[in-house]
DNA sequence: AAAAATTAAATTGTACACAATTAAATTTGA
DNA sequence: TCAAATTTAATTGTGTACAATTTAATTTTT
């Protein structure tokens, strides 16, 4: 019996087996409990994601900001119209170039960033999670999704 | 020098250094690797779950498809009528209990199963990933889940 | 048994994701 | 130089996600 209880080395499609299915739903599972943190500050999850970057380094533009979280125009565009509603961020075509559309923090979206300092320690508490731990998967995600990102063998 | 290299301690807003965002970037990388293949079959990627939920057992309602894959009906109601416009599932209500819709795997549905079988396949192949690896990341990510989704403290 | 509570789907409304196309500005190259 | 190619956002259209509400069927309680 030294075979009963390794693992599959042929692929199925059982859920279980999956791990799409697992990163899928771990995703899923970790912006809930997000959403009601952000809640109170009145993001998104992805909306907080931009803020993230614009709180490190202003004045990105879309092109900028895609890169950085991998999402394309159709997707920022109307984020950010709605994050320039809440009044956090402003929306402005560059001078040098104007194709490009400069996002800058408000006030009140720099004045956020204090108040979403609590976000990560109360996640961090929801954890339960050693340091290690976390790093250890966190890294594992990254190089993961590099692994995907890299162009496959038949392109 | 001893703490130079130590990881952060304190939870910080870096996107970098957030788990949130690299669980997020890795699930959207993976439904992107899924798409060409999926396309294939004329399926999106939640569609292709629903499937494979189905193959391993038909005739669930939709509830239970729900339980299964952490979805309610505000998603799985239009996904099933979609499924059920290309002809790969029937839904009917319980005659038991007629708040109940099952749902039937057609002959078509039935038969995609076959051509689903290449699917994990060139998944498996793209990864490029030990099976151990494969297998320690995504029981990972499971019990992350069952953590996340546990009542937090203050419920 | 009839009212009240519960349950299962569907519906409504908001906000992503992302492919594909469009429009405008800039850069490149004959 | 000026037409062609490229680049940047925005737009359009499809398909999730999910909260909140609605509708209909069933179960529980009095």
């Amino acid at each position: 019996m030294l075979f009963a209880m390794s693992s599959p080395i042929t692929p199925t499609l059982l859920l279980d087996e999956q791990l799409c299915f697992a990163l899928y739903a771990a995703s899923r599972r970790m912006t809930a409990v997000y959403r009601p943190l952000l809640e109170a500050l009145e993001l998104t999850y992805p909306q907080y994601l931009v803020m993230l970057v614009l709180w490190e380094r202003d004045g990105l533009t879309v092109r900028e900001l895609g890169v950085r979280l991998q999402l394309d125009s159709g997707t920022l565009t109307p984020l950010l119209k709605r994050l320039e509603q809440s009044g956090l961020v402003q929306r402005r075509r560059r001078q040098s170039d104007e194709r490009e559309v400069e996002i800058t923090l408000t006030e009140a979206g720099r004045k956020l960033h204090e108040r979403a300092a609590e976000v990560p320690r109360c996640l961090a508490e929801r954890l339960c999670m050693s340091v290690d731990a976390f790093v250890r998967l966190r890294d594992e995600l990254k190089s993961l999704a590099a692994q995907l990102a890299a162009p496959s063998d038949d392109d």
